[in-house]
DNA sequence: AATCATGCGAACATTATCGCACATTATCTC
DNA sequence: GAGATAATGTGCGATAATGTTCGCATGATT
C-alpha cells in the first residue's frame, strides 16, 4: 500500500519497540507486512535491538525483555514503583466483569490498570468511558478486542487528561457500573486529592455517574498532599493499594473506607504474560 | 512549497529541525524534493547540524536526538504522499489568523495541516477544536506555547477520530471561525464523502458551527468513492488540493466551489516536470 | 513418529545512499 | 561591473541497506 515510502531503519526499530511496549510481543511476518519491508529486514532490525538488549528474540518474532521498562506515553516518573502499579492493577481487574460499563480516569496508575485489563479475558464486551488520552489510544492499539471506548472530550491537560465543563457535561449524560480513579495524594481522614482542581471536578463527575468507585493508588501517595479534594472516604467503595503501606496508615484507612485491598508488593513476574505470546 | 524561492541555509536548517521535532526523523531524499535543492546540500546541512549536536545522522537522513525517548506521534500511514500533503498544508495555513478559533477534523491530511500550523507563527493564540486524537496529542507534545485545545469526545474509530452523538453534541455547543476537514473521496458534482457515516455526521456538525469550511484533500481523492456524503460543493468555501489534479476535474470542480486552490506538490511526477523545464 | 508448514540465516543480487572532487552558480566586496 | 568567496549542483566509485533465493531447522498437526 505504501511501498513508495521507506522508513529510516531507526524509525522501524523504534516502532518495533513501541509495539513491544503495548503488545508485549511482535511477529516478524506481521511487521514485515505492516511496514512494507521484507522479513529479512525485520529480522536484522530485531537482531540489532537484541544486541542492544532492548528486546528478546523468539521464534517468529520478539518479546519485550522487561515489559514496562520504558513507557512511551508517560514520563520517567512512571518507571518508579512500576511493580507496585502492576500488582495493584492485577487486583483491580477482579472488580470488572465481562459486559460491564466502566470509567477509567487519568494518571499512570489508571493507565497501567487499563493495560492489564485489556490483556485479560475480563475485558470481553466491556465499554470504557475515559478522560485519559493514553487509555483511549491503548484500546485502539489492541483492535482485536471486543471493547468499545468513549472519550469524554474537554480541554487537554499536561498529563493528557481531558477536563473542564465539556468533559463534566458529557460524563453527566452517561452512567457506568464502576469507576476506577487514580489519585495524587491520600489524606487521612480527609480523603483523596488532585493538584488540579479541574481534574478533581472531572473525577467527581465520574463518581457521580458510577454505582461504585474504586481508587487505585500506591502507598507513596499517603505521604504527599495536594490542593483539591475530589472524594471523601465515605464516598469511595474500595481502595486498592500495595502492601508497602505502613501499618498505621493502613489501619486508619481501613476504619474510614468500606474496603481496603493491599496488593502484594514488588513483583518481577511480569514476564508471565509474555511467555504465552 | 516555494520551490522557486531559494532559502538560505539557516532557513533550511531551521526547517529540518522543525520537521525533526514533529516527525522524529527526516529523509534526505524527501527534504531534497520538498525544498527543491540537491541531496548534497541537505547532507551538508545535516552534517552542520550534527556537528552542533542538534540531530543525529543516520543512513538515509537524520533522527532527532530525543527521538530515542519519545515518539508516540509517528505513524507509517502519515508518511504516505507526504510531499502533497505538506504542500496542501502550507497553503492552508494562510487561512488561519492569530487569535482564531478553528476546528480540525480527522485523517492524515488534517493531521499534517496541524503539524505545519503549529510550526508556523500563525498558531499564536489560537484555539483548536478537534475530534482527532493525534492532533490533540500533537499540540500537547509540542508544548505549543499559546494554543488551547478542546477535544470533542465521543466514540473512537479505527482512524483515531472521535465520532457519534457525544461528539456531535459537544460540537453543537461551540462555535468556530473556520473548520478544516479532510475527506475520503471527492465526487463531482455531488460533493465530499466519508466511508463512515458517523464520521460524516461529525464533519457535518463541525461545518454547522463554522463561519467558513475548508476542505483539504490531495488529488487522488477524486478517483475514489465512498458511502456517506457530508458536504455538497455549495456548502464549502474553499477546497485546497495539489496540482496533480487532472485539468478536466479541476475545471469541473472550479465551477462548483467558491474557491479552488492548487498547491504545488512534490511527488513522483515532479521529477519529470523538473527534467523538462 | 511422520508430515507439513513456517521460520531461520547465509550468500548473493539489487538498490539507495554516501561523500569526494570538481563544475557551476550565487553573493559579496570594492 | 570584475574578481573573490561562499554556496550549491553533478558525476562517479565506494559503501550500506535491503531484497531474494535456497537449504536447513523448528514447531505444529495428525
Amino acid at each position: 500500500m505504501c511501498d513508495n515510502v521507506r522508513m529510516i531503519s531507526s524509525q522501524r526499530q523504534h516502532l518495533i519497540l513501541s509495539r513491544l511496549r503495548t503488545r508485549g510481543a511482535v511477529r516478524i511476518t506481521a511487521l514485515s507486512k505492516e511496514l512494507g519491508v521484507s522479513a529479512m529486514t525485520i529480522r536484522r532490525d530485531i537482531a540489532d535491538l537484541a544486541d542492544k538488549g532492548l528486546l528478546k528474540r523468539v521464534h517468529g518474532g520478539a518479546v519485550s525483555t522487561s515489559t514496562l521498562l520504558s513507557e512511551p506515553l508517560f514520563s520517567v516518573k512512571s518507571q518508579m514503583e512500576l511493580g507496585l502499579k502492576d500488582a495493584i492493577a492485577q487486583r483491580a481487574i477482579e472488580y470488572v466483569s465481562p459486559g460491564d460499563v466502566i470509567a477509567i480516569g487519568g494518571g499512570t496508575t489508571a493507565y497501567v490498570f487499563a493495560q492489564h485489563l485489556l490483556e485479560s479475558q475480563r475485558a470481553n464486551g466491556i465499554t470504557i468511558l475515559t478522560n485519559s488520552i493514553p487509555v483511549a489510544e491503548l484500546v485502539q492499539a489492541l483492535e482485536s478486542k471486543d471493547v468499545e471506548v468513549i472519550v469524554t472530550g474537554g480541554v487537554i491537560t499536561r498529563s493528557n487528561s481531558l477536563v473542564g465543563p465539556i468533559a463534566d457535561k458529557v460524563i453527566a449524560s452517561l452512567r457506568v457500573n464502576t469507576v476506577f480513579l487514580g489519585t495524587h495524594s491520600v489524606s487521612v481522614p480527609r480523603g483523596f486529592l488532585m493538584p488540579n482542581s479541574l481534574e478533581a471536578a472531572t473525577d467527581m463527575a465520574m463518581m457521580d455517574i458510577a454505582d461504585r468507585t474504586i481508587i487505585l493508588t500506591d502507598h507513596t501517595k499517603w505521604s504527599s498532599t495536594s490542593l483539591s479534594l475530589f472524594a471523601r472516604f465515605d464516598q469511595v467503595d474500595t481502595v486498592i493499594t500495595d502492601d508497602g503501606l505502613d501499618p498505621d496508615s493502613a489501619t486508619k484507612t481501613r476504619d474510614l473506607v468500606k474496603e481496603l485491598v493491599l496488593a502484594h508488593g514488588v513483583d518481577e513476574e511480569a514476564d508471565d504474560r509474555l511467555a504465552t505470546a
